[in-house]
DNA sequence: TTCCTTATTGTAAGTAGTCGCAATAACGAG
DNA sequence: CTCGTTATTGCGACTACTTACAATAAGGAA
C-alpha cells in the first residue's frame, strides 16, 4: 500500500524520503484524525533527527498529492488522516462529539455542483457544525 | 444593526465594548472575507491602542455569538465575514478561483442530517475545495 | 449619579506553524 | 555502480496565534 504511494509519487516526478515513510505509516497505523502536534511527537519517537517543520511539510505536501485527507475540525484546529476512504463529519459544537458520514450523502451535492457551476469537487472530508441531539434538549 | 448586536449582547450577559464595536464595523464596512491580520490592520489604524490579543478573541467570540462567520478556505487559512446572509464557496485548488453557492442548495442535505442523526447543523458557510473549469482541462 | 460586580482588555510570555537557504540524498541516466 | 540533477531536509529565525493574570471599564442596582 505504501509501496503504492512511493510508485506514484516517482511517476509525479516527486521522491519518496524515509521522512514521508515514517509519517505515512503512522498515519496509517492511528486510523484516526491526528493533529500535527501528535504527528510530530510520534514521528520523533519513530525517528528522532526528524524535524518539526518537515512534518508540516510532509504533512500539507501528502494532502495535496491527495494520499492524506485533511480536516478542521473547530476553532482552528487542522486534522490529518489516511486517505482510505471518503468520509465526512459532524461536529457538536457545544460538546464536542463527532458523528461520521458516508461520502455517499455528499455525492448528489457535488453534481449538483458541478452540473451548475462546472466545478469539479473533490473535497473527501468536510466537517459540518452544528448541535447534538442531547444538547439541543439543554 | 450594530444596536441590534448590542442589545443582543447584553441580553445574553455580555458587554459591548468600542473594540468590539470596531471590529464589528471593519467587517460590516469589508462586504468580503478578512484574514485575522487584515482585522488587526485595519483595527489599529481605527484604534491605536487595540491588541492583537483582542482581535484574535474577538472575532471567535463574535464567531461563537453567530454576529459573524467564519470559513477555513484551504491550507489553514481562516477568514472571518460579517453574518448577514449564510453562504458557502467553491475554492479551486489549482488557481484559487471561489464561486459563491447560496445556502438553499444545501438545505435538503441539512435536513437529511437532521432527520438521520438528530444533528441539527448550523454549518452557514462552508468551503468546498475542487477544480475550476478552466483547470480541469490542464 | 455613584458604586459594585465581573466581563473584557492589555501586557508579556509562551506555543504553533512558516519560510529562506545551504547541505543532503533520492533516483534516473549512463 | 557511479555520477549529476534537483527534490527534500534540517536549521534557525521569524510570524501567527494563544493564554494567564492583573488592571480596567461596562452597565445594572441603588
Amino acid at each position: 500500500m505504501i509501496d503504492k504511494f512511493s510508485t506514484q509519487l516517482r511517476a509525479r516526478g516527486y521522491r519518496m524520503t524515509p521522512q514521508r515513510l515514517v509519517i505515512l505509516r503512522i498515519l496509517h497505523d492511528a486510523g484516526r484524525h491526528l493533529t500535527p502536534l501528535e504527528v510530530c511527537h510520534l514521528a520523533h519517537e519513530a525517528m528522532p533527527g526528524l524535524t518539526e517543520a518537515t512534518v508540516y511539510r510532509t504533512l500539507s505536501f501528502l494532502t495535496e498529492q491527495g494520499f492524506v485527507l485533511a480536516a478542521h475540525i473547530g476553532n482552528g484546529q487542522l486534522v490529518y488522516e489516511i486517505a482510505e476512504r471518503a468520509h465526512h463529519h459532524l461536529v457538536c459544537r457545544a460538546c464536542g462529539k463527532t458523528h461520521e458520514i458516508d461520502h455517499a450523502d455528499l455525492r448528489s451535492l457535488y453534481e449538483h455542483f458541478q452540473s451548475t457551476t462546472g466545478f469539479q469537487i473533490d473535497s473527501m472530508h468536510v466537517t459540518f457544525f452544528g448541535l447534538c441531539p442531547d444538547c439541543q434538549k439543554r
